[in-house]
DNA sequence: TCCTTATGTACAA
DNA sequence: TGTACCTAAGGAC
């Protein structure tokens, strides 16, 4: 389930079962074998996020980069460590807890320059600190580029998904179709503010949630539900289904090999 | 049991 | 724009 919110609640809960205690590492999969040689033995110093890449800090400088991609997933859980599946990648095990990566895009020993490289090309991360949101509008403001396209692009903004894409726009009604050019700052502004804070909620819940409080079922008055992909939302993956502010119908399109999902009743604004 | 789908990204053409 | 990669769950039979 992994968009930024996922990857940094990572960090907290890695760092919270590993840090500063003597590892077991291994790869029971095979494919990262010799890192994981490499590092048993030693301890976790630090854990990191930034956008939907994870960074596992030992030692002085060795980091471990994780993205999960589509389909990685990680599953932690207290000691003693069930015998390991053919697919698990990477394994960390103390005398208290493991937790076990499966499937993702990236798991490998990077240096500190490759690790500076990631970062350098990642747009801010509404969850970091760090994050410049003008540094994002600069570009989106000068792109012909749909807005739905530049808020997926990891150069633009980095850790926001396909959820929280299609949900901050009908959030803020903004047609997901409307050039980044049209955007002005007082909605840039407006959109980011609502990431963070809808993104560290995300953190805490380990769930994206974006229906505000006057919208829920039961303010609505109708019969309690969650989504399918485990939270309440407005839009995501409810094509067809009723938009639950102007009961009018979701709709759904392909856009840049991404399913889309916006309500076109409800997001008409062109100018706020 | 098979087929589709998924909260992602990189690279080729 | 298309395709490759990685895994698992859910639905159609």
């Amino acid at each position: 389930m992994p968009e930024g919110h996922t990857i940094h609640r990572l960090a907290q809960d890695y760092a919270a079962a590993f840090l500063g205690t003597p590892l077991q590492i291994t790869s029971p999969q095979g494919k990262f074998t010799d890192a994981a040689a490499l590092l048993t033995g030693t301890e976790l110093t630090h854990t990191e996020a930034h956008g939907k890449h994870l960074f596992l800090g030992f030692r002085d400088s060795d980091c471990v980069h994780i993205h999960l991609g589509l389909f990685g997933k990680v599953t932690l859980g207290p000691a003693p460590a069930p015998p390991p599946t053919g697919t698990v990648r990477l394994r960390l095990a103390n005398s208290t807890s493991y937790v076990d990566l499966r499937g993702p895009t990236t798991c490998a020993l990077i240096t500190p320059a490759e690790k500076q490289a990631i970062h350098d090309r990642l747009g801010p991360d509404p969850l970091r600190e760090d994050a410049d949101p003008h540094s994002a509008y600069q570009k989106i403001s000068r792109s012909r580029t749909t807005i739905a396209s530049l808020l997926m692009d990891q150069k633009v903004i980095s850790g926001v998904g396909n959820v929280y894409r299609a949900e901050v726009l009908f959030r803020h009604r903004v047609d997901p179709y409307r050039a980044g050019s049209s955007i002005t700052p007082a909605e840039w502004d407006a959109i980011w503010q609502d990431l963070v804070d809808l993104m560290r909620e995300g953190v805490r819940n380990n769930r994206i949630d974006t229906v505000r409080p006057e919208h829920t079922p039961e303010a609505m008055g109708r019969p309690p539900r969650v989504d399918d992909h485990g939270g309440e939302v407005y839009v995501y993956r409810r094509a067809n289904r009723p938009c639950h502010i102007c009961g009018g119908e979701i709709r759904t399109a392909d856009l840049a090999a991404r399913n889309l999902f916006w309500c076109p009743t409800c997001q008409k604004n062109q100018i706020s």
